[in-house]
DNA sequence: CGCTTGTTTGACCTTAATCAACCTGGGTGG
DNA sequence: CCACCCAGGTTGATTAAGGTCAAACAAGCG
């Protein structure tokens, strides 16, 4: 198995924002890109982990499929992230492009080589993981406690962090994947995801613009309906407390 | 953040059964035990992450509390895990004693220095993050496709693996935790894991003998129950495919 | 022995899944 | 160029799984 990495678009810790290119990312930069187009498959579940991948442009999908067609995705990977960094024989999920991408390929040998040689890249590995078992635990906090408004509102907030990350000034987000992809990685139906999406229009939180451009209006609003309780906050705080809610 | 460990609890990866003590272990078998009661916290969500423990005997639960609440239980630790082997400056979850629980603790510093020292230890490092990652997106798959009962046979063979990986031979499961964590564990509520469990029993799947106590009955139609597809297969393989089964 | 906490069971209700119909937009080919 | 095609998306009606509320029951434990 391994690990799908997350530059910084799984990294969901508000505070940790700067976009230092690690030296993790530095590895890959003298290599070839490689090109593949919507659709195509990077690595497949099950096959011998022999490379480690920098996506240099473009989103994939990562996920795993059940023995009865249930498809789960565990993550989303963009421009800048690091894909494949594990120390297991086989990979545990599938890699598929979502757009047209492109990528940077090292072996998986190269790559432990150079781990075992350079004295600050073992550090860099450990909390680029670190950030990946974060961004896993969010997840599963999700989906163990949030209901479906709730999902998509940090789903689109996490979304927002991102696109802002990578320097954008507005808050026009560009979701690359299908309504399909969004549900599965968030324990929904599309009808669902459609419905809240709607729902959130008519309250005005959010504006959709096409089917792969959301603009958010109220960010504030947004966090709040989030509910993560007090972790978002930025230019709105409620200044009453929230009422009691213990159960699921 | 940090991550919790999991010596073999939170591997649910079949054929990866040996126990190996990992060197890992090793640096912590000069250190002085140190004793916790039931209900004790070891350490606290948002607490600088100063000091990496190794779970000598007992039970503790890794949990995050939501802003309005709830709890979500993202994990178990036994003996011989590993807790707080992490590169973050701050703890995100909480850690509890289950039952009485012994610890041995290394300063983050010390750890730091061995890995940096010793050659090998790198690499368990990176195999154990590996591990945990693994079991967390088994978790993410469990939460966002599996219904309650799916829920329940996971977890019931998951801790069956660890108590034969412990080295007992009976089928007799022991679970120190209470309903309300398996439910919270489990993203449920606590009458429905009761309703579940009391099912399973009338199926003569399991056999419940206590609060903390069960014994499996049918291990392979409690494998077939746990909807991994093939995966848990050891003595018992339907020869009929199963039906279509594609929504959630 | 009698609390207190944890667990089971029952009745009812809410949320999101399911089933189904219709809409939309970006190709493609006549 | 436009009609049609079709995958992807939206909306509506219905249902079922599991959450909620409530009450009774069991098991430690002081």
């Amino acid at each position: 198995m391994f690990i799908e990495s997350a530059g910084n678009s799984l990294r969901t810790i508000p505070g940790s924002f700067a976009v230092q290119p690690t030296s993790l990312q530095a590895l890959f930069s003298k290599l070839p890109a490689e090109s593949l187009s919507a659709g195509q498959t990077l690595i497949l579940e099950g096959d011998v982990a022999t490379s480690v991948f920098h996506v240099v442009t473009g989103s994939l999908r990562i996920f795993r499929i059940l023995g009865d067609g249930r498809r789960v995705i565990t993550g989303f990977l963009h421009a800048g992230d690091i894909l494949g960094m594990s120390f297991k024989s086989h990979y545990i999920y599938t890699a598929e492009a979502i757009t047209p991408v492109t990528i940077r390929r090292l072996s998986r040998k190269s790559f432990e080589n150079e781990i075992a040689v350079s004295p600050d890249l073992g550090p860099a590995v450990f909390h680029q993981m670190s950030d990946e078992m974060a961004a896993a635990q969010d997840q599963m906090v999700l989906l163990s406690t949030k209901n479906a408004e709730e999902r998509l509102c940090s789903f689109l907030l996490k979304e927002l962090q991102r696109t802002l990350n990578a320097g954008a000034l507005q808050t026009a987000v560009q979701l690359p994947m299908t309504r399909l992809d969004i549900a599965d990685y968030l324990g929904l139906t599309i009808e669902t995801v459609s419905r809240t999406l709607t729902k959130l229009s008519s309250k005005g939180v959010i504006e959709t613009a096409g089917r792969h451009s959301v603009k958010i209006l109220k960010r504030g609003k947004l966090a709040q309906m989030a509910g993560d309780g007090d972790e978002y906050e930025d230019d709105w705080r409620p200044a009453t407390p929230q009422p009691e809610r213990i159960r699921h």
